[in-house]
DNA sequence: TACGCCAGTGAATCACACC
DNA sequence: TGGTGTGATTCACTGGCGT
């Protein structure tokens, strides 16, 4: 049972008729309707399986609106031996249909995708990279008690250890990022505003999707045009939306009906412009913002050190965390600044200065040593 | 057997005496090291543990100059189980040292790093994030076959489940990050230059020598001064080094005696920072509690006074027991506070106001005006 | 039309002391 | 041990509305 496609292209009749399943979104269980491709049929698998989070209460934000948590049924599992076990099938019925010079992606957080890459080591698969997508506008952690949350991670595998020559377009990688090699971190904002799809009610219509811009990178760089992309996860089928407007095949398995009549229609109003769509993709590597603890970590001041202001009239003394104290009160550079002018706003970077021998100077020129050093890299 | 340091600091006669084991480097296996440890003796762990490596033959770079690959013979496993079995042992031996509380580190590659993530959830450690160390500089990839391997992973990981309150310095990290929460990704250079150990012969001592300034992130943000941080791939002490700069205690395990040695004369050299510049940023958390009611002992606010929200929209009154009443319900500020706006939970102290002249402020200033006698005091 | 303000939201494993 | 009550906590961006 699939759902299908309008206006597929017609195949040429002296060419090889496409197979019946390309381009079109298998409805059910992923496992039994992968047993329907043939073995070494695909060139590429693109997987974001659910990820296992395990989530206890609501959690509200500080201003008591409840966050729209992912409770859904299919991100349920009763331990990490069921998710195991999961993961292992999916990855065999992939392993199958992928030709031997096929190579895997797949997408997790913290939660699933240790036992991921763990399974696809143990299946055989053969880790070329992780590469990790760095949100730019992830959400925060609303009680302070962790890190923001800020990235997730892909595994790029190939097949076979000793797998021949995968594709890796190493060149078209390098000079979309500006002639400087491809990194295994990217910098990408979420999926939101008009690409996210809602439904009739403006509610989004799958909890989870992911960036075309993040697709975009994937089959760039590990596909050629024509060649067949697999995603068995397939959800509201940015991978085929993607694909199709990149000039490559798509097949997706989808369990809900709902997300797949979703993908079919989005898919079906791709327009194919891969040239257009390099320039909105494209983006340079964001500059990395170098907080003032920076200079602690890197030596540059140290802690007890005492800063004054280019007259050398006030002053405060460098905390291990960054911020400063001056009479008691504790802030960051910024903070403290303005606190000493009695003003509401204060530039830090210029303000305090260091003593250099008897002159002093700003530590802004310190934050200036931090960005040569990363420039000189 | 342990490297003992010099200079150790005293112990005051009237203080508990220190382990013997503090801020020592033990040589030998980890795991049976370990194991001379008392339980539950210390706070935090950081590891870096082999990373499984499988490099065939020599790798080199475009002008055939050979890359000094990590080959050493402690990096050679047999099969991931072998790999697996050894990651069991020494995260099981550290499990047990651990204080309930404490959390655990490790950093990985994609070489090891879902091995190690997967037997830690599965000994019962509990993910609080994984962290990505952004290398500013890192090695370019030279065949032209994969993405530049820019990154590292940690995982942070407290010991148990329902942990108990684990130490993070939210912060302290927020003011490090210039008033910005931190997030899970961290853009730092590798350890070059004059931080990298060298030998006689200006080669490296140590070939995965992590920079110091990775450390010091890690134990600022998971450590408080005076905690014991236990390092069981001690290799050149960049943990020891750090935490004795930080005011913090390591204990060190450390197979090669030639790291040893060089790790103990360097976290000698090391100066520790002053203690009043460790203090870090705390937020409200740590502040004495106050009872509402305090304020109205204190003659802050009288019985019968009129609170209102902060555009004087909803109203209650201060009944002496320090109760709020507002149509004829009455209970505590927050559950007042909670019902007039209905919702499930409210921060009284900062919802409800008192009138001052014209304008209105949190009844939070009086709360700090008690706290601020109670530190003049 | 431009701009400012306010509301809404995103894969989230998000308290803890006290009785 | 569990139940109860206090009260701590957010960043980047989008879109709508009002001036």
């Amino acid at each position: 049972m699939s759902v299908k496609r309008k206006g597929a292209p017609a195949t040429a009749p002296h060419q090889n008729p496409e197979p019946a399943w390309l381009d079109q979104i298998l409805l059910g269980d992923c496992v039994a309707e992968l047993e329907k491709l043939p073995s070494a049929s695909v060139d590429v698998v693109f997987a974001d399986p659910p990820y296992n989070l395990q989530l206890e209460g609501a959690l509200h934000r500080p201003d008591q609106s409840k966050v729209d948590a992912v409770d859904d049924a299919w991100d349920q599992f009763e331990s990490f031996a069921a998710y195991d076990a999961f993961t292992r099938a999916w990855l065999m019925a992939c392993r199958r249909v992928l030709k031997p010079s096929g190579t895997l992606w797949v997408i997790g957080s913290y939660h699933n995708i240790f036992r991921v890459g763990t399974v696809l080591q143990d299946l055989g698969f053969w880790v070329l990279n992780d590469v990790v997508w760095l949100k730019s506008n992830p959400m925060p952690n609303f009680r302070g008690k962790r890190f923001t949350n800020a990235h997730e991670t892909m595994i790029w595998a190939s097949r076979d250890r000793k797998a021949k020559s995968y594709t890796f377009n190493y060149e078209a990688l390098k000079a979309f990022n500006d002639d400087l090699q491809m990194r295994s971190d990217w910098t990408l904002p979420l999926c939101t505003g008009g690409e996210r799809l809602k439904d009739g009610n403006g509610q989004k219509v799958h909890p989870t999707q992911k960036p075309e811009a993040l697709l975009y990178r994937v089959l760039l760089s590990s596909t050629n045009p024509g060649d067949v992309v697999l995603d068995p996860f397939f959800g509201t089928g940015t991978t085929g939306a993607v694909a199709k407007r990149l000039g490559r095949h798509f097949v997706g398995v989808e369990r809900d009906r709902a997300y797949a009549d979703a993908a079919m229609s989005r898919i079906d109003a791709v327009e194919p412009a891969p040239d257009m769509a390099l320039e909105t993709t494209k983006g340079k590597r964001a500059q990395p913002r170098i907080p003032f603890g920076r200079l602690l970590e890197a030596g540059l001041i140290a802690p007890g050190t005492e800063l004054t202001c280019a007259k050398g009239r006030n002053t405060a003394v460098v905390r291990a965390d960054g911020s400063l104290e001056t009479g008691g009160v504790t802030g960051s550079i910024h903070k403290i600044g303005a606190h000493v002018q009695g003003l509401d706003a204060c530039n830090g970077w210029t303000y305090w200065h260091f003593a250099e021998g008897k002159a002093r100077r700003p530590i802004d020129d310190l934050r200036q040593v931090i960005r040569d050093g990363m420039a000189a890299a």
